[in-house]
DNA sequence: AGTCTAAACGTAACACTATTACGTCAATAC
DNA sequence: GTATTGACGTAATAGTGTTACGTTTAGACT
């Protein structure tokens, strides 16, 4: 398996994202504790944990409507603006984006009520271009 | 409880759209199953199937990262744009509302990517104006 | 009425997702 | 060298959602 080091990431957490980059979209955490069993993860726990400190580091998202989650497809990710997903409903692919535009206007809503924003999420449901294509 | 009749609800779909029009906020589906008890309810089907029809009639919401659920804010509800709702991670207070700006911008984007959206997703998490006001 | 069908319902068992609790280990700071 | 901190290992449990199967109810149609 790719490694994706990262100076800053613990053997776990590593392990984590590797398996996160690897698969090319989302899997739920029991999913990723499947995959690194053989690499000795014993409990969810363990996979938690790591995705917990991957998501504070901005290096994966969590999809909340699926339980799920991604690499962020940033290559050299770490801070950018707040992201966005596509998820198509039939084949599953996610494709991650940045509304700038349209976050700012939610700000605007939130900053007029004088909620303080920490953290957004945008999930779109659909039928991706090559899905929706087909007979 | 108020019984927030319906002509094309049913009883179990009544009583569950009731318990979350009196809880003045999100709550879950076990959390829907206790309250309803008293009124005969045993297993979460009966909750969920009575949530898949009410969200199915836009009565309800989902909101994917709390996995809770909240009835709707407009009384006459039945048919108006996408909901996007700020949550206070202090309070638990839901204010939902309805960026048509923000969700244009986020329908050009799909539109461009030939991507055919069907349901949207956005949850703004943050402290609300009375929390961040507090001491 | 009688019967057919579709939708809603009741119940039990199970599967999936996430956290709590408790103890250990390694690195660093004083 | 011991105190603190953060990551780790393991087990148990809590919380969320679905599958499977059978029954009931309400209309539509002879």
């Amino acid at each position: 398996m790719t490694v994706h080091a990262h100076p800053e990431l613990t053997k776990n957490q590593s392990l984590v994202f590797g398996s996160l980059s690897d698969a090319g979209g989302p899997l739920t955490a029991y999913a990723i504790l499947d995959i690194l069993r053989e690499n000795g993860f014993r409990a969810p726990l363990q996979v938690y944990r790591a995705l917990d400190k991957l998501v504070e580091y901005g290096l994966v998202h969590r999809l909340e409507s699926l339980n799920a989650f991604v690499a962020c497809s940033h290559k050299g990710c770490s801070g950018h603006g707040s992201a966005a997903f596509a998820i198509c409903e039939k084949c599953g692919e996610v494709s991650e984006f940045t509304p700038d535009d349209a976050i700012q206007l939610l700000k605007d809503w939130t900053d007029g009520k004088g909620f303080r924003l920490s953290r957004t999420t945008i999930e779109l449901r659909g039928i991706c271009r090559s899905c929706g294509a087909e007979t």
